[in-house]
DNA sequence: GTCTATATGTTGATAGAC
DNA sequence: GTCTATCAACATATAGAC
């Protein structure tokens, strides 16, 4: 239902969707929707929520992977480009459909959000800070290497099989170029 | 009446504005939409052809604004990244709501965006062919310029009065280390 | 061109049988 | 938990008066 719930999503967004579309892609009865969730809302939020955490648990792997500055923020890029790409139809629910959530949803997610900023700028301070990165702007900067990763949902398709490694690789090495890397 | 269906369609989507949102918008009746367009559909068209159009003036404005590779890209990034902000509503519209276009319709819009690809293209060739840029991937390189100015939509909000010009000159500035500029 | 009124289908969500 | 059946509200779009 979850998975049903995700393609309409990204496919014709959360407005353009209606319940009957889920239902009908889950094999299911228009009814069965509202046995697991109180509402299309409620299914909208799950999605977010859990692919919220897998894109921050993402990125915080990839930090965690290397000591090296560099090395850090390459695998980062690369990692987190990496996942808009592998999962595709999710991401773009988790980008652009936070419009969507009822106010008290959608703070739950934003303050979710602010992680990815967090980590990001933590590892380009740490790259700062050992001398190997030359930024002024370390909160644009950040916010320019996520943009780099996300806007991948907008357009990537994994049906026209497009090599995404390469993707990912090019992503990585152009950050590395973007924070100055010497 | 364009005007209103823009701020709709970019703040609900879509599938989440109903004709009524944009005609109350505008301060008229629910018929009033269509005395001008024919569809919801049409009214989404007229906003994307008018957006896209305007969007690749300003691109190629910037492009014959210098002779010096370096200098013009920074002014397309610059150019292009504020219009975006200028422009946050149309723009979200114009980047984000393709997927809701007739088939049609959806094959014109594609054929304009390619040449947004082409012009970025054709600035790093130029810095190549100077020796100013070392880029290995120019298609890739290209398409993550184009990125780092269309992201900005996602979270771009006027009216929380953040700098767009120092938005824009970072994304400039970032440009030029992207392109291995030397 | 604008309106009011309305036709016709679809929507989110619920009731109640199995 | 699943279904069928259904409700009330809302959707897109049109008709016809002014």
């Amino acid at each position: 239902m979850l998975d049903a719930a995700v393609d309409a999503f990204a496919e014709r967004g959360f407005g353009g969707t209606s319940t009957r579309d889920v239902a009908v892609r889950a094999g299911r009865s228009p009814a069965a929707v509202y046995v697991h969730y109180d509402s299309k809302e409620a299914l909208l939020y799950a999605i977010s929520l859990e692919g919220h955490m897998a894109a921050l648990d993402c990125l915080k792997l990839a930090y965690a992977s290397s000591e090296d500055p560099a090395a850090r923020l390459h695998a980062m890029v690369f990692a987190f480009s990496d996942w808009h790409m592998e999962n595709a139809r999710l991401a773009r629910v988790v980008q652009y459909e936070l419009h969507a959530l009822s106010k008290v949803h959608r703070a739950d997610i934003v303050s979710l959000r602010r992680r990815f900023h967090r980590v990001m700028v933590g590892a380009v301070r740490d790259g700062i800070r050992a001398g190997q990165f030359q930024v002024d702007d370390v909160n644009g900067t950040a916010r320019a290497l996520l943009s780099l990763c996300i806007d991948l949902v907008r357009w990537f398709d994994p049906a026209r099989g497009r090599n995404s490694r390469a993707i990912a690789q090019l992503n990585a090495d152009l950050a590395l170029r973007m924070v100055g890397d010497v």
